[in-house]
DNA sequence: AACACAGTTGACCAAGCAGTCAAGTTTGAT
DNA sequence: ATCAAACTTGACTGCTTGGTCAACTGTGTT
């Protein structure tokens, strides 16, 4: 088996790992984990089922490596979050980030969405570590920006939460957007993002 | 087989059937339809597998029998949007029963979500035909109202978006949240109603 | 009491699935 | 050209799971 943590991988290693983790993304993201079979992976990563078992140690294994190569890339917009900038401009920057995000990686967000809605079985010490660490010293931050005047007052810890609920809405759900919308439609995050925004204009404004 | 749309069903039936339906709801909701096993809902039923079977005609049936209940269910608070009524208050109505029907239908909510998340590919009819109509519908009245001068000039089917991201989120995500907010929680749920209400007074003010 | 039918289930399939293995082929350093 | 290590796979195993079936028990109507 490879990827074992001593080094240096091979072209070959590279190039089929990354094919099988870009395969595992688009099946785990569209059916869940265990909705997923490895032949469907294997299928689409253009290998053969025993191959991928050469490169990872197992389903589990792969999703493993995915959600952890996701999660720290998650909490990047909201460790930006800059305590000495101005509330506004950094919460609205804070958005957009996530905007950006789940426009950019929709798969990325659905199967983080796929895990949260199943209870989170998988990923339950991340949230209950890292994220909650920082979300608890960005919740104080915010609410120092309210104290200050800067903004309006309200719970910071919803505050961040209605962030997530509507920027992800975008990815997560977007067959329902897709479908209620058939027509007029290209991308379902077309005019999401000047939407999102206005709205957290109106909520902040003090 | 039992089921026929030929009438009257016994006490033993109807029993069973309720029981199998809520079984059924608990396991689909927690893990998807494909992550969910008969026998898990025969075990929480308290019936054995192939008795589960005699009730309906396999898992998709049992799965089909809890959407169609939801689906028809998940409608009325929209339905209930009176054009004639004045807009701030319709609108908030809205969002207050949608926000109950989470709070008390959480594994409802998931269910859908579920589906959702995943692509949407036993209900897209649903999504496409009855709902479509209804969002179009009640889109036009927002939009009238907006153009009265009632509430905010904004894009009427992003603001329902939003109302239906910011119910669910917090059924939907509720691992997350409580997760994050280990400590000093009891129900996800509170301060969810009065913050919701808050911003979207914020966000509906002319 | 007797009878028809509703309800129930242990034992059993067949298909699907994750994972193994031994035997092959390819790659690249010398 | 050689050879060891890297890579690949057809054929297989064992387990899970949706679904069947024949035989059994419970119910309620006369």
């Amino acid at each position: 088996m490879v990827r074992s943590d001593t080094k240096p991988l091979t072209r070959i290693q590279k190039q089929n790992i990354s094919a099988i983790l870009d395969a595992a993304l688009e099946v785990f993201s569209a059916h869940g984990f265990r909705g997923s079979t490895l032949d469907q992976i294997a299928n689409k990563a253009g290998l053969s089922k025993p191959n991928v078992l050469y490169y990872f140690n197992g389903k589990e294994a792969i999703h493993v490596a995915l959600l952890s190569d996701l999660l720290d890339t998650w909490l990047d917009p909201l460790r930006a979050l800059n305590p000495n900038g101005n509330a506004q401009d950094e919460l609205l920057a804070y958005i957009r980030r996530k905007i950006e995000l789940s426009r950019n990686f929709p798969r990325e967000s659905r199967l983080f969405a796929n895990e949260i809605v199943q209870g989170a079985p998988r990923i339950e010490n991340f949230l209950k570590g890292e994220l909650r660490i920082l979300v608890d010293e960005k919740a104080a931050v915010i609410a120092q920006w309210m104290d200050a005047g800067q903004i309006a007052k309200l719970d910071p810890y919803h505050l961040i939460f209605s962030i997530w609920a509507l920027t992800q809405h975008y990815s997560d759900f977007e067959a329902q957007i897709r479908f209620v919308r058939a027509d007029n439609i290209t991308d379902p995050h077309d005019g999401a993002q000047s939407f999102v925004e206005t709205i957290f204009n109106k909520i902040l404004a003090p």
